[in-house]
Order: structure tokens, then C-alpha cells, then sequence
DNA sequence: GTACAGATTGAG
DNA sequence: TCAATCTGTACT
């Protein structure tokens, strides 16, 4: 099994999180190792996307391409490869891997996987185990901890290589819960595999 | 310091 | 429909 290597992840945000479909995210916890097929994910784009964690608006930069850095997101800025994770709504961890070069904050956010065969023998609600951003985190137990680990090189969190998604399997759609970042919300960046059961419900 | 909203979720 | 409750921002 061969992990997805440092090139893939530097290209551009949007490629990445169309590409990332369909391969395998892996938990090592303890002597268990959780694996997960990636089924739906978000592309967050750096400084200009009112979405955006990084955002910053114009008249505020000092220099072109400047974002917006905080205590939370500054691993957002590492280069494509890396875990940027944080809480949301005080409960929820929101898991995202970087994209593009070092300095440049942009991010896919992995909102649902397919649990494994092997998973799916041992639970008996997997079809809701994973299906949400805060569900997987929960499932595959990833928090603060994991706050810009290197998945090219991590011991205990890294994505195998899988077949390419057909481009004719990948739907896109508006990203979620993003309404207040206006003309930004309606682009169609979340991507996932048509006809998986197992993505969120919105 | 206070007030409020957010890349969510599950219960009622 | 609502509350759980951490982080960041805009105000007092």
C-alpha cells in the first residue's frame, strides 16, 4: 500500500480535494488501525475566500496574498501534506489536510469516509459512524494532537494510495454551513462520490 | 470584560 | 427548533 506522496498534495486546492476522493485515510490507535475510504470533502482557498479561516479582507493586508493568522490556524499555512485541525462550535474536531506551498493557507476538509470492510463486520451502524466532519474525528479519534502532523511521514496517521476516481463519478456542490461568506458560499467546492451512501446529509 | 456567531450534531 | 460550549472578533 503506498501513501499519497508530497506532490500530491501541492498542487492546487481544488484538484486535491477532487483527487483525494476514493483513497484511504489510516488511524493507528494502539495495536487497531482504522481505515476509512475519503468519500466527500471541502476546498478552503487561502486569503480571498470569505470562507476561509485565512480570510482577510484587501484593505487590511500589508503585503498582496496576505491571511488572516491566528493562534488556531496557523498550521492552516504548512506545506500541502499537513493536518490542520481544529474545534468547532466548542464539540466538534473539524480534520483538514494543506495544500499547496508552505505559506499559502489553503485546505481540504474531510466531511464523510466509508468505513472498511472489516469495520463494517465489527459495527453495526456504520453508515453513520463517519458521515459528518465532527463524526469522523470522533470515530477515528483524531483531536489537538494531531495539529499539523505530516501525513508523508506520520507513523500513525497517513492516506494510501488508491484507483482514481472516474471524473463522471465525482459530483460537486455548495460547500456547508458557510452562508454568512455570501457570493463565496455558492461555489460549488464540496466534491463527492455520486451515490455514496455513506456522505453527509445535509 | 461582555456579547455573539461559527467549516456540527443529536435529541425533542 | 435548540443547546452543547471553545475560539475569535467587535464592541464597551
Amino acid at each position: 500500500m503506498k501513501k499519497l506522496p508530497r506532490k500530491f498534495y501541492t498542487r492546487s486546492t481544488l484538484r486535491v480535494a477532487k483527487e483525494l476522493l476514493g483513497n484511504y485515510l489510516i488511524v493507528k490507535i494502539g495495536r487497531k488501525k482504522l481505515t476509512g475510504k475519503i468519500v466527500e470533502t471541502e476546498a478552503y482557498v487561502g486569503p480571498n475566500d470569505k470562507a476561509s479561516h485565512a480570510y482577510l479582507p484587501p484593505r487590511l493586508r500589508k503585503f498582496p496574498g496576505e491571511g488572516k493568522i491566528t493562534c488556531r490556524n496557523k498550521t492552516e499555512y504548512l506545506e500541502g501534506g499537513h493536518i490542520y485541525i481544529y474545534l468547532c462550535y466548542g464539540m466538534y474536531w473539524q480534520f483538514n489536510i494543506t495544500t499547496a506551498k508552505e505559506g499559502k493557507p489553503e485546505c481540504v476538509l474531510i466531511r464523510a469516509l466509508e468505513p472498511s470492510i472489516k469495520q463494517k463486520k465489527q459495527d453495526a451502524n456504520t453508515q453513520k459512524l463517519a458521515n459528518g466532519p465532527g463524526k469522523l474525528c470522533r470515530w477515528m479519534r483524531l483531536d489537538k494532537s494531531f495539529d499539523g502532523e505530516d501525513l508523508t511521514k506520520s507513523k500513525r496517521i497517513w492516506v494510501a494510495q488508491e484507483l482514481k476516481i472516474k471524473r463522471g463519478q465525482i459530483a460537486a456542490a455548495k460547500r456547508i454551513g458557510i452562508d454568512y461568506a455570501k457570493e463565496w458560499a455558492k461555489k460549488p467546492w464540496r466534491f463527492y462520490i455520486k451515490n455514496n451512501p455513506f456522505i453527509s446529509k445535509k
